[in-house]
DNA sequence: GATGATTTGTACGTATGTATA
DNA sequence: ATATACATACGTACAAATCAT
């Protein structure tokens, strides 16, 4: 997020163990050995150290004084609260938004609503996910509020790996592009409430997906 | 927020020189010099390295790889934007607690409320800013939601320094009472919308007196 | 419960990149 | 512009605490 150009090992380190835990390589629980993973990208353990308290600070990890740094456990509360906290903060920006696009701003989004519809009709699953991510961007950014926008970047990605299997089920692109041409609409008119509202109903319905699919595998 | 009780010296320092800088002691733009740093605190300079990068994590001081690390610049635009997304969350908080606190939590929020009508009577501002404290501590806390409730504390806190002046100016105690008044009964009514503009209401004013406070001191 | 092995916390030295004369 | 000074990034060593036997 502010890191700047030149990269350092701390920082190279800090984003390869993110994506490590992100993508579920390294379980929840896991025990982030300093010696075993600075021989692993053949580097001392200083660099290792600093990463993991970058970690520790976004939540992925857990510190304990003098006892390894493990992957936080994440319990299906601490998701839901998340998933939650993820809603409102949408459903934030997106108010934001109608207050405070430009109006070039608004003609972005509108467009890109408009080449998602063409997606859903030719069932391009992987395209209109691609396009989703651009979608909701535009909406962060919209805000104006780079404050509200990191948090809600953050949260999305620590989010991202339960979000997977969300446009699996059948029937969800469109019901998708239904929802979004509601928050579309009221961002545009500049209807705030409306596109709290719209928007919070779009992500909660993720939600759901969400909870009946880890449903299933709980059982 | 989760850092163990056998605090480690890193913990200590980032503590310390947090403190510092949120109270102004360390200005913004301030280079915050490690061999100095470890020195002043009689440690070497590792524990003041990974104190520092904690603090980075928190958005307190910027890292530059291979210098020196300095106090977050806080510019108007910025503290207009935390304002802003701090306004935001609060409201959020506010409304999630008219949809989720129990009877008990809401009869709290009456008595805190009733108490602090007492403190206007008497135009007692320090016992009212403290009661003030607890009082939206028991919003967030309402709202069942640790990461939102994270997320506006940590913000509060950054914007503390920032908010000194707010009840200074001559009548402010009763007009926040009466604004109180508003997101009380919506929130225990279970008026979530009505709570959250309630709450919106509330902060946005909080933070036109602070426009008006640094646009004085700017001129 | 005590002892040994493992791992973290801290100190310090060296090299490299940045800023300055 | 080149060189010098200086601060950080990284490596290594040791001490202290935790865990495992």
């Amino acid at each position: 997020m502010a890191q700047s150009s030149k990269q350092t090992q701390t920082d190279k380190l800090a984003a390869d163990i993110a994506d490590s835990i992100l993508s579920g390589v390294l379980a929840p629980g896991a025990r982030l050995d300093e010696h075993g993973l600075a021989e692993r990208y053949a580097v001392s353990r200083t660099p290792v150290r600093e990463a993991i308290r970058s970690l520790a600070a976004m939540g992925l990890v857990e510190l304990r004084p003098r006892r390894s740094a493990v992957v936080a456990e994440i319990t299906p509360e601490k998701l839901e609260t998340m998933f939650v906290a993820m809603g409102e903060l949408e459903a934030t920006c997106a108010r934001l938004s109608a207050l405070s696009m430009t109006p070039i701003e608004r003609r972005r989004l509108q467009n890109q609503h408009e080449r998602m519809g063409a997606l859903v009709e030719t069932d391009d699953v992987a395209g209109f996910v691609e396009a989703n991510v651009t979608f909701h961007g535009l909406i962060y950014a919209g805000s104006h509020n780079t404050i509200l926008a990191d948090m809600v970047i953050r949260l999305r990605r620590r989010l991202d790996p339960y979000r997977r299997a969300q446009f699996r089920s059948p029937g969800r692109l469109p019901r998708s592009q239904a929802e979004h041409d509601l928050v579309v609409q009221a961002i545009v008119s500049g209807n705030a409430a409306g596109a709290h509202a719209a928007m919070l109903d779009h992500v909660s319905l993720v939600e759901d997906t969400f909870v009946s699919l880890t449903a299933t595998r709980a059982a």
